[in-house]
DNA sequence: TAACTACCAGAACGCACGTTCTATTTTTAT
DNA sequence: ATAAAAATAGAACGTGCGTTCTGGTAGTTA
């Protein structure tokens, strides 16, 4: 189903409107604002959007356009500290609840979780105490991820970037300066991959 | 001002009914939603709970309540790189919009921007290449405040923790292994303060 | 007791606003 | 060129829904 300019900026103009004065337009308002001449003509160009499903309509009812709910925000729960000892525990004792975040910052939203950091264990990994770092659960790591690595002997978990290599791994810090680091695969657990590093300063 | 059960209630409603049909119920949907057995009694509540400033109403229209828009996002527009020659410059030749966030992050929202980093030369700060910097304008800054400063001879920008101290200024790393900056007041130019560093990773 | 306040009922009024109908113009396809 | 489809105009209809008025009751204070 095609849309035209008109329809677009229409659907644009609402959005606005409703967040703006926290209720829908009116059709006659959304003709004053657009410059439409007459409110069937709103009509029809409705119509149409509601026949693509950008929006939906309740009959009959006064502002009863209902656009489709835009991914907003996502709540991502915190699941410990990443120092913490033996597997990172995502039994959360110190419940931190979740941190609310944009789009803007974590494009898909599943399987989320949150990491604060606290230490300076991560620094070669640009990653300072304090710092919440945003995690994807996942099965396996691919060739170049930001994966958070437990080092099972030394019992420490880092940030590294991950590349399987003939018979090991290697494990680059984020720091261009620093050296890799090779391990054998059973050495290590991968805890996810790394989607966003956040550092509030105070 | 005090409210009522009842109006508490009511307003729950009203926040639950636009999350869910994305415009506001009319009164005689909040009666049959809260068993209340009269219209007028709707507007009895609503007109306590306008008076406390909970809500507004727009007069003699439909749906007309407006919800007091509860700090959901801001908008933070991008300014540049920082790694940008002259000083940061806000004449945004190439605006790439702005960044969405949630208070989660910010917890002030006036006056805000963001800066993309380019380059490494801010890794003494543990940010690195493509990180987003959050800032916020102020005149002057704290002792303690992460700044962004524009070191005046070299033309360079980096971020330190700012501190006068008589005569001169002191300049410290984000990284506590390195040591810190001593430069004379003049001889540089605070760009505002540093309120987040947002890393996405690939 | 009176008086005042918060809360409650129901009904009538009338404008706001979605809907529908008819008709004309412009654009696209063949 | 001709037909079909998309877009435009305007007006009339009817109901959804805010508003207001006139009543009422229960609890609180003096």
């Amino acid at each position: 189903m095609q849309i035209s300019d008109k329809q677009r900026e229409m659907l644009a103009f609402i959005e606005n409107f409703v967040e703006e004065n926290g209720y829908p337009p009116t059709y006659e308002e959304i003709r004053a604002g657009l410059n439409i001449s007459s409110k069937s003509l709103v009509n029809y160009h409705l119509d149409v959007l509601e026949n693509a499903t950008l929006l939906r309509r309740s009959p009959n009812t006064p502002r009863g356009i209902r656009l489709r709910p835009d991914s907003d925000t996502v709540q991502v729960p915190f699941v410990g500290k990443i120092t913490a000892a033996a597997s990172a525990n995502f039994t959360d004792a110190d419940k931190r609840e979740a941190i609310e975040l944009t789009c803007d910052i974590v494009p898909n939203r599943a399987n989320l979780y949150a990491f604060k950091v606290e230490g300076d264990t991560l620094m070669d990994a640009l990653v300072n105490d304090g710092d919440i770092v945003i995690m994807q659960r996942h099965d396996r790591a691919e060739n170049g991820d930001m994966v958070a690595v437990r080092l099972l002997e030394q019992n420490a978990t880092t940030l590294k970037r991950f590349y399987r290599e003939n018979g090991h791994v290697r494990l680059q810090p984020a720091n261009p300066h620093l050296s890799p680091l090779l391990v054998k695969p059973e050495a290590i657990a991968i805890q996810g991959k790394v989607v966003a590093v956040i550092r509030q300063v105070a």
